[in-house]
DNA sequence: CGCTAAGATGGCAGTTTCTGCCATGTTGGC
DNA sequence: GCCAACATGGCAGAAACTGCCATCTTAGCG
């Protein structure tokens, strides 16, 4: 139960607690999902095995999909961060592009550690909808800040601009990692950021075209 | 609550039933969200205002806010129609956009009928996450099977092509309505049609940048 | 015209999700 | 060592959903 006290000070006791026990339920969560699926997980299954009751895995997460999904949460933190150093006087795409071919590559295929987490969730993700739900349900309101935060960077009055740019440069991500995680599903040796260069490839084609 | 009988033949009385029940539990619904907003509104509200029991309300309904969500796949619906009828020798997404571009002039910015009720439901999906969340859920499945569909017409192996381009036609129609929505919820006088030109015209400048 | 199978509805009981409230500890700063 | 803030658990209860059964209507068929 106690982490290993002479590390990380930084921050305080009690923050590194609750993150940990945030970490303690997810993956109990995502063991059980991988388990019995997540229909067929009830939350009082998930808090007892994460050691808590049942009313304080709520006062972690709103619904019990979101505890599986704390990969997805990294990745959306990591972009915000990146739109801060943002050029706004170059083009946004290509920079939004470059992005996330550094950061499908820093997975390694499923072998770094963010990467192996992110490729279990996403898997789970093919076969429940339910997940890609609640992941919808994240994205949702963070797409609106970042938005905003990016309609700041660029200027961009009412967002439509912005708000196009995010979805040309989402997709193609959003459709490599499925197509990966399928794909590693059945077997198959794949390479994300090659398969994330294809999506791109595609998207210009058709809109060159 | 006995229909007109001597109009509208071709479907057996039994279907045409169902379908107007299912109408007015949706219009019950939209008219009940639009007053104290989703999460005020209870099954049972729904149900006693369109004059069933909440037992048949969830045979209609699996989750209460799609029964506000008629006029989305009353337009899911006629994309997938018009996808049977596509060129597969001929450049796909500037079809997929021609489709877009008539189907939104035909909502006559909210004044023509279809156009009323999409406008009054994507108003409220501005306001209601929930109800986006709704839409979306409806969308996923959905979106498997028009790749699927679309695939077989132009012959994409692994769906990967149709994917990004079913996306790439389909983000700047999502925006453009929101877009709209909320223009019209200040009050401003927009054009629907204009704002999904300049949707497109982002896409189509920046990819090509 | 009647008979029957299939579909539609309602009611009821039961599970699960999620929330508000309060009581009890535990931590962090002074 | 003391007090305020926070974390947790338990409990009660609303609401969302599901399965089962009983009843009624419709559609097809001789």
């Amino acid at each position: 139960m106690v982490t290993a006290s002479g590390s990380l000070r930084q921050l305080p006791l009690r923050d590194r607690r609750r993150a940990q026990t945030e970490r303690e339920i997810g993956e109990a969560a995502l063991t059980l999902f991988e388990q019995r699926g997540v229909g067929a997980t009830t939350v009082d299954e998930i808090a007892r095995l994460a050691g808590v009751s049942p009313r304080t895995f709520f006062r972690y997460f709103a619904v019990k999909e979101l505890a599986a999904l704390a990969p997805h949460r990294e990745l959306e933190n990591q972009f915000g961060e990146m739109l801060d150093g943002l050029r706004a006087d170059r083009p946004v795409l290509p920079q939004l592009e470059a992005f996330w071919t550094d950061m499908l590559r820093r997975l390694d295929n499923g072998r770094s550690d963010a990467g192996r987490q992110l490729l279990r969730m996403r898997r789970l993700m093919c076969a429940e909808p339910s997940l890609r739900q609640a992941a919808n349900r994240l994205d949702n309101p963070r797409a609106d800040e970042l938005v905003g935060q990016l309609a700041g960077i660029v200027g961009d009055e009412d967002h439509l601009g912005v708000r196009v740019l995010l979805s040309a440069a989402g997709a193609p991500v959003d459709i490599a990692l499925d197509t990966w995680a399928d794909a590693t599903l059945s077997g198959l040796q794949v390479d994300l950021v090659a398969i994330y260069e294809r999506c791109r490839s595609v998207l210009h084609d058709a809109v060159r075209a």
